[in-house]
DNA sequence: TCAGATTACTTGTTAATTGCAAGTGAAAAT
DNA sequence: ATTTTCACTTGCAATTAACAAGTAATCTGA
């Protein structure tokens, strides 16, 4: 579904150099893993997340996920003060990628979280499955 | 197959920063697909790819891939100016990755080489059967 | 054989991005 | 009414990327 966005100057429409310009750098991915598999939603939630981003990155990566579609961005109505971002469905399509990405690591790297790695080599079109499910119960009202 | 290696300080050990901290920028997968998808093995091929990466950022990218142990270099037997790139079996294992990215590129924005995408489409585990296959013949003596 | 070309870089220098610390204004809690 | 929380912004230093030019080793063609 490439609707048609005049955008930017891209290097090239390789569609890898096109998602590596859109995700490639050291914290779009962290961000997008956070509210994928940790369920995060808000601002302060992704600044105490454990690779400590820097505040003005921060900001700066979540307009540029908005811009992208990647995210949406909404009031939360119990409280004025916060906002409430979550994954699109177009953010949620990332999962086969962080997936083989975590697969990757694990047959070649030093790493954390066994458990993760467990669970999707168990079974990776039942861990995408419920990730993907947990998203739709959980954002009624995206997009 | 995670080998013990003592590593530089990594933000953490989580298994999609790992390979983020790796492979998060704007360069080292598009050199990779040069390898795996063009064929690249020689310094002046990725120079004049079509994205024009700068030498001295080519030159940096291709040490730490080396380091990483995602690349191999060896000399021409043929040519004592030039070096011989190629993948090794643990850059090769990122195929599912790109292969994802594209993907997703192909879902979700405007992108070019749709032979690409519509082989990828038509049989994933084919597509990257025959890249594999490929390197193999390819790359007989590496690692 | 030797001038010129090629290859894989390095070395400046400038521009852009990242990271850190502190601050801000609106809303909520006490 | 004051303090705290939240989602930022601003300023500045440090790191990284991009651009241009140069270099040493090797090869090629007259």
């Amino acid at each position: 579904m490439p609707r048609s966005r005049p955008r930017n100057k891209l290097r090239s429409g390789c569609p890898l150099n096109v998602s590596v310009e859109i995700l490639g750098d050291r914290w779009s991915l962290l961000i997008i893993r956070d509210m994928m598999l940790r369920g995060f939603r808000s601002y302060t939630q992704f600044l105490d997340s454990y690779e400590r981003i820097a505040t003005n990155i921060l900001a700066h990566r979540l307009k540029k996920l908005e811009h992208y579609g990647i995210i949406a961005t909404q009031e939360d109505p119990l409280d004025g003060r916060k906002l409430i971002y979550t994954l699109t469905e177009k953010g949620m399509d990332l999962a086969p990628v962080l997936t083989e990405m975590v697969l990757w690591t694990a047959a070649h790297e030093e790493h954390q979280n066994p458990e993760l790695i467990r669970q999707i080599k168990k079974d990776k079109q039942k861990f995408l499955a419920v990730v993907r499910q947990r998203w739709l119960e959980n954002s009624s009202t995206v997009d």
